[in-house]
DNA sequence: CGGAAAACTTGACCCAGATCAAAGTGACCC
DNA sequence: GGGTCACTTTGATCTGGGTCAAGTTTTCCG
């Protein structure tokens, strides 16, 4: 899952071919953003752009985890949005960004200069199309993420962002038994608009509720999944435990 | 401003001709537009939306305000967004909505059947661009009302609800004495992730300090427009006041 | 005009989560 | 192998904003 700066993937072996910006290309389509891609690595804590940077370029994350953050001047930090694979940085339209965007883990980006890339962007509407369609999901997710930080208790909080871990993880509808925290709880804290001790302390609650248990403090296993499904404060989803 | 159901304006006439989905189109793409547009009314407080329903037609705001609202089974809620004149309901590609979406003065809408908008859509591009770019300029807002919800005071959410009202009010740059509350104490809480109590005493904390004054209870004026900036939180837009 | 409901304000009290503080646990590196 | 540093946990205390309650103002309508 690591590859160099200079290490160059074929389309039709990456990753993220069905789920990124490229979904809906067909091979000719692909071809033509194969001419003008080129990966882009970072290690994990650097920052990738920073707020008020020009935006000379677009890309889709390949591997890895980044945030989106914005803060005000005396430190108070937000997180407002997690890019993980398939994820697309920059926009249509746009020159500058308005937040910081930080590899949380070390991060492989898929980079398309933006002059070419707005080009293909009114010659190709597999394109355009998906890029709207990925704008819409993540008004969706923020819009989510506005109920969780304006209206839930802590454990809500963390037991939502748990959930969201779980639901991500799934391969098909299978769950996976352990799950990785791809945060530290201070960047987690950040997400959720808690304090770190907060968050260590809902941790450990819902591991005492015999909820969830730690592998490491990176890695947990959900023991009982009603129970965390239930703690969300969320009405179940699609009522899977009826 | 008040348009009845069967009223018909031409849309060389309408009054978000220039900044709603429509505001790229020129006249031959206006022309389709108009034929396939109605307009609907509905009365403060009345619902437009549920959440669940079949997305059969799109709409464009044409006059009056409306708040798009997420609840949990308890009763809590949260506006997680404010539809003014030009703003779009409705998105390409979801045929159900994910939240409520209601009524809060008088609304007229310019509505559009799913199918034909659709169609519309793959053929006239200055549809979709624009669309994109007003999809693009909501996650922007739902991105700082997250800063907002998750890190910033009582005060500071009163004052930067407010100073969001100062700004959009400004018509060409100069400003407009009174200013119009557009939600009532209960909503501007469900906003704002507070409890309508906390809304009243800050209100009357800001206008102790002599920073707004009340005409009455929704109409106010900015007495100090640097302290109410200060206020927020946030940076100074643009350095106005150096 | 009067009476009731809706919207708003203000006060008293309380608690969830912040803040302050200290100690525990790794991981890394010389 | 032991020192350092980053991260985490847990405890004690404090406080901003929630909750509960009472009263006021405005609106609406017969």
């Amino acid at each position: 899952m690591n590859f160099s700066l200079h290490e160059r993937i074929q389309c039709s072996d990456c990753p993220i071919r069905h789920r990124a910006v490229c979904a809906r290309c067909d091979d000719d389509e692909i071809a033509e953003l194969e001419k003008i891609k080129s990966y882009r690595s970072f290690k994990a804590g650097e920052p990738i752009l920073w707020r008020g940077d020009d935006l000379t370029s677009v890309s889709s994350v390949v591997a890895g985890v980044a945030t989106l953050t914005k803060s005000m001047e005396d430190g108070r930090t937000q997180v407002v949005g997690l890019l993980l694979p398939s994820d697309f940085i920059g926009r249509p339209g746009r020159e500058a960004i308005e937040f910081d965007v930080t590899a949380v883990t070390d991060v492989t980006l898929c980079s398309f200069d933006r002059a070419p890339f707005e080009k293909l962007l009114f010659e190709v509407p597999h394109i355009s199309q998906r890029l709207m369609e990925m704008a819409l999901d993540e008004l969706d997710a923020a819009r989510d993420w506005m109920l969780l930080l304006g209206r839930k208790t802590a454990r809500e909080k963390i037991a939502s962002f748990l959930q969201m871990l779980v639901r991500r993880s799934k391969v098909g509808g299978t769950d996976i038994p352990q799950i990785t925290l791809p945060l530290t709880r201070d960047e987690m804290a950040n997400f959720l608009g808690l304090t770190l001790e907060t968050v260590s302390r809902q941790l450990s609650s819902l591991k005492k509720d015999g909820i969830i248990q730690f592998v490491d403090r990176r890695n947990f296993e959900v023991l009982d999944a009603m129970a965390l499904q239930d703690a969300t404060g969320d009405d179940a989803d699609g009522g899977v435990y009826d």
